[in-house]
DNA sequence: AAGAGTTGCAACCGCGTGAGC
DNA sequence: GGCTCACGCGGTTGCAACTCT
């Protein structure tokens, strides 16, 4: 038993804390992060703990590159949501918000750079009349803004319904023109030639129905289907056993690499 | 071959929200 | 109703891997 609170670890994370969380999980459930992150002997965070849960031990994950397929269903919510990665993530089963979000960062990065690279040769400022001088990501726009075009900046077409009450969308909107938002217009003009491919996943949630994926999180081989059974009165019985889990481990290393 | 620049991804941070007291 | 705490979300950062010169 440790009296001394050792500091929190920061940083990636090993195959060992790996296994331990996931083990800790299927105990616990992937609800009580700060408990987990306490009797799991991880010096991390429970913020730390979902997050590297959802983002890379989750079983449903899908790992590697997106289909072309979720590119489009990317673009086609956004489009849509804005910057709702979570929201969005629930329609693509596997991904995760921080994946999305990585995407679509990289992917409009580039798009945004060679529309500038497009634009700038023959017209370095033919549409800086309509910008803001103090709002220099406007060059960015594709279009001036105009009322066509303004769900973008109210995050999406549902929020021109004249409703009484704001949905997320029209809140998010309230937050002004972002960075995010020139993500938007640069999607919404490729919209325009990409057919919307939503093919109807379920509205409720995420609900990991893909296939196994076998690029799927490694640290699932070590870990036994009976502890994912186990009901919390049960689990109990590990609670002071983590360092049980690390040799229970270190066999299952040893075991795979021969 | 080596250094510089770029990209992609994992992880952290801050804030908002909702549940429990 | 107000307070506290944990969770979830979106934005941002750091760094390893990759590419270019």
């Amino acid at each position: 038993m440790k009296m001394v609170q050792e500091e929190i670890r920061k940083g990636p994370w090993t195959e060992k804390e790996d296994f331990q969380l996931v083990c800790f999980v299927g105990l616990f459930g992937d609800r009580r992060w700060d408990f987990i992150a306490k009797v799991s002997g991880l010096n991390r965070t429970g913020k730390s703990c979902r997050l590297r849960w959802v983002n890379y031990l989750h079983p449903g994950l899908k790992r590697g590159k997106m289909t072309p397929h979720e590119e489009r269903l990317v673009l086609e919510l956004h489009s849509q949501w804005g910057n709702r990665w979570s929201r969005i993530a629930r329609k693509l089963p596997g991904r995760t918000d921080n994946e999305i979000k990585n995407y679509w960062r990289t992917h409009m990065r580039k798009k945004a750079q060679e529309r500038k690279r497009a634009i700038s040769p023959s017209s370095p400022s033919s549409n800086c009349s309509s910008s803001a001088p103090h709002n220099p990501k406007v060059d960015l726009l594709p279009f001036s803004e105009t009322e066509e075009r303004s769900f973008h900046d109210t995050g999406g077409p549902k929020a021109l319904a004249p409703t009484g009450k704001k949905t997320e969308e029209e809140k998010e909107a309230d937050k002004g023109y972002s960075m995010d938002d020139i993500w938007k217009d640069i999607a919404f003009s490729e919209e325009n030639t990409i057919k919307p491919v939503y093919d109807g996943y379920k509205e409720e949630g995420c609900d990991f129905a893909c296939p196994p994926n076998p690029m799927a999180s490694p640290v699932w081989d070590y870990c036994p289907d009976s502890l994912w059974r186990m009901d919390e009165e049960e689990s109990k019985m590990f609670l002071p056993m983590s360092d049980q889990f690390i040799s229970s481990y270190e066999h299952g290393m040893a075991s795979l690499t021969g």
